[in-house]
DNA sequence: CGAAAGGCTCTTTTT
DNA sequence: GAGCCTTTCG
């Protein structure tokens, strides 16, 4: 097979510029992960290089999946030893093979947010803090912040210039002590102490750096600091990166990826070489058209060119139902039509929407008229009570000293530990600055002097509890995973306790279905079977379950669905306060990532895009009108099929109650401004205004700024300050 | 000690 | 509307 043969000439370069950086610059629908294939295939056949010698990083492990068969399809063998995986995924395995010089155990467990979340809270209450008062989400931000930066609670006590920032950097401190207490890290330290490995070990790295002779690197727009770190220490010396993204598509800035990344490498490695893929396969001309009009708006973007050879194709179609319930009905309709007359099949369709919780409504229409549908949130199922007790009992076997998930299961089934008693191992556990674990071994020995205040009757349920870890530790020595996990659950006696549960039944087939997952580990040893399984059921991403083969329509959020597409697309919520969402409303970086997102919505779809709102939605309790989204005002007629509905918009726009205005953040009050006036900006600094005047319900001012030139602000947007 | 009920807050996106 | 926490009662 001629691996370049089915490539247009820009894909070709791409592909062919094996020495040396390169940076690829492509349009949704231009090909890019054929790109990426194509390329290491290429390495791999044409150039013979070694899968071995290959690292390709990808968003998520589907992503992965979906590569490796690629692969073995274009190089027709096994690309085993290709490394290939998410960032975290590759981290963890670093970690676990070199991690031992600077202290990471190879038996660590990983936090999700959950775990995090408690043990954050503690954290905050051993620094002698209230949790109400320190909202342990905003700290984890915070943290997360720091650790995306790469600072240490050293480096955040030494720059904190506010209260705030010192109780993160103390948290952080304490936080951090913990979790090395516990063996365990959280999401961010994966990629942290990979990078902090090596800078503390030039000679890891070198094994690392000699190895890779080339690294690739999927949406790289939505990478962060630490990504790019790793990135350039992995590559350092061959410096054969290729990195590929698209600015447009970069919707993860609040996960503290950094868009300048992109700017960096130009910086970088000012030798690379740069190719734009701008011929989009997937759409029509129409819902490029759609989506161009709605992207073009956002000032902070360098103007691209798309185009394609597809058809025109069919209108955009716009549609307001009545309420949220409507909204959903209108869609399972729909999707029965294009089902019915053979215009589209039921996988072919993809529902999206901008929150979660906007599922709801849908699942419920596509139940009753027996529309099968999927609904993508793989890791909602590894946060259902009764997974996340399995999973703790089988971490505290990996590794006893997991705090966290020792306090979960310690009286999950019941066994007469309360809360009292608990508090009492704790407070002796912390004084003693050992893991609650190793705390319960001490407090279990009659001979002990020195024994925390606890009733007999609770000491003999510890030992118990002990007893039972003991031997299952020991059992994980001999037996595969699922035998191991039966043994949990016969010990313990969960599927007594789970069925006597509210929803017991269901409950108990989620365990089992958690036993179908381990049986894919069977074949390791034991032990290692352990560890694989956690770390896969702590690393899964969403869309990872997503399974193209089964006919039924997909339910996803709009971040969930960057790099997949679909014939047929509905965005539903195209509402003001949800999309955009209301907590970007006074910011216009993050406003101008909410109209990325829509953009990414838009260009999902092949054939057909539906953009759907409903004029009373209730949120929160009250049920509130809504005014349509400002990114639908930026279609332009020609492409929309009027539903009669959105011609009448115009004068509703005025008209409609801003339902959002009660729970925005009291409106920044906009100040009247004239030529010649200084104003201040977050982002683009001091300026002064050129001109300002009335556009629709708004006020535009042209400013200029040193260093950035003449900008259009809105004044309801922009975080204007007037300056004397 | 444990279950149940009531009251509170906060509501985005996820590896 | 949900999840979390506290209180209350058995």
């Amino acid at each position: 097979m001629d691996i370049l043969a089915e490539l247009n000439p820009a894909q070709r370069e791409a592909v062919e510029a094996i020495q040396g950086p390169v940076l690829i610059l492509a349009g949704p629908g231009s090909g890019k992960t054929r790109v990426i294939a194509h390329r290491v295939a290429y390495l791999i056949k044409v150039c013979g290089v070694s899968p071995y010698r290959i690292i390709a990083v990808t968003f998520t492990n589907k992503a992965a999946r979906e590569m490796t068969d690629r692969l073995t399809r274009l190089v027709s063998g096994s690309v085993g030893d290709l490394t290939l995986g998410t960032f975290h995924a590759i981290c963890a395995r670093i970690l676990r093979r070199d991690g031992r010089s600077i202290s990471v155990d190879p038996k660590f467990v990983i936090y999700d947010d959950e775990d995090q979340l408690s043990l954050l809270k503690r954290s905050i209450q051993e620094v002698g803090l209230d949790p109400k008062q320190y909202a342990p989400r905003a700290i984890a931000s915070a943290i997360s912040a720091a650790k995306s930066r790469m600072l240490t609670p050293q480096d955040c006590l030494k720059r904190s210039r506010s209260y705030f920032e010192e109780v993160v950097g103390r948290v952080y401190e304490r936080y951090q002590q913990l979790l090395a207490e516990g063996s365990a890290l959280d999401f961010d330290d994966l990629l942290m102490k990979v990078v902090l490995l090596f800078r503390n070990n030039p000679e890891i790295l070198a094994k690392y750096q000699t190895r890779y002779q080339h690294v690739l690197v999927d949406e790289f727009q939505d990478t962060n600091l630490v990504q790019y770190e790793l990135v350039r220490q992995i590559g350092a010396k061959y410096r054969n990166i290729c990195v590929v993204g698209d600015p447009d598509q970069s919707i993860y800035s609040w996960r503290f990826a950094d868009l300048r990344n992109i700017l960096s490498f130009e910086k970088d490695y000012p030798e690379a070489k740069i190719v734009f893929l701008e011929q989009n396969y997937r759409s029509t001309q129409r819902i490029l058209e759609t989506a161009s009009n709605v992207i073009s708006v956002n000032q902070q973007r360098k103007p691209k060119e798309l185009w394609t050879d597809n058809e025109e194709g069919e209108l955009t179609t716009v549609v307001e139902a009545y309420t949220e319930m409507e909204e959903a009905q209108f869609v399972v309709n729909e999707v029965e039509r294009l089902v019915g007359n053979g215009e589209a099949s039921l996988g072919d369709c993809a529902v999206m929407y901008r929150t979660n919780a906007q599922s709801r409504a849908l699942e419920e229409a596509f139940m009753r008229y027996g529309v099968p549908y999927k609904l993508v949130a793989g890791t909602r199922f590894y946060e259902r009570r009764e997974v996340k007790d399995i999973i703790a009992y089988l971490r505290l076997i990996q590794n006893p000293n997991d705090s966290i998930s020792l306090l979960r299961i310690i009286n999950v089934p019941q066994r007469g530990i309360g809360q009292r008693s608990l508090s009492e191992l704790s407070g002796w556990a912390r004084a003693k600055n050992i893991p609650e674990y190793q705390a319960l071994k001490m407090a279990t020995e009659p001979e002990l002097e020195e024994l925390p205040p606890l009733n007999p009757r609770i000491v003999r349920a510890m030992a118990g509890f002990l007893k039972l870890t003991e031997e299952l530790i020991a059992a994980n020595k001999k037996l595969n995973l699922v035998e191991l996990l039966d043994s949990v659950l016969e010990r313990t006696g969960y599927k007594e306790y789970v069925l006597n549960q509210p929803n017991g039944e269901e409950r108990w087939e989620n365990v089992l279905e958690l036993r179908t997952v381990a049986q894919d580990y069977t074949d390791l040893k034991p032990g290692e079977g352990l560890t694989a399984f956690l770390e896969g059921v702590t690393l899964v991403s969403d869309v990872d379950g997503l399974d193209e083969s089964v006919a039924a329509v997909t339910l996803i959020t709009l971040h969930q669905a960057k790099g997949l597409e679909f014939p047929v697309v509905f965005i539903v919520g195209m509402e003001e306060g949800l999309l955009p969402h209301f907590k970007s409303f006074d910011d216009a970086e993050q406003m101008e990532e909410e109209r990325r997102l829509c953009y990414v919505g838009i260009t999902r779809a092949k054939r057909r895009i539906y953009l759907v709102r409903a004029f009373h939605r209730s949120l929160m309790g009250r049920t509130g009108t809504t005014i349509p989204s400002r990114f639908l005002a930026d279609i332009p007629s020609h492409l929309v099929s009027s539903g009669g509905l959105w011609a009448g918009e115009e004068s509703q726009i005025a008209e409609a109650i801003y339902a959002w205005d009660k729970i925005r953040s009291p409106a920044v009050t906009t100040p009247e401004l004239k030529a010649g006036d200084h104003v201040r900006h977050p982002q683009f600094g001091d300026g002064v205004v050129v001109n300002c005047q009335e556009v629709k319900d708004d006020r535009e001012a042209i400013v200029v700024f040193s260093g950035w030139g003449l900008k259009k602000l809105l004044l309801s947007l922009a975080r204007l300050e007037k300056i004397e």
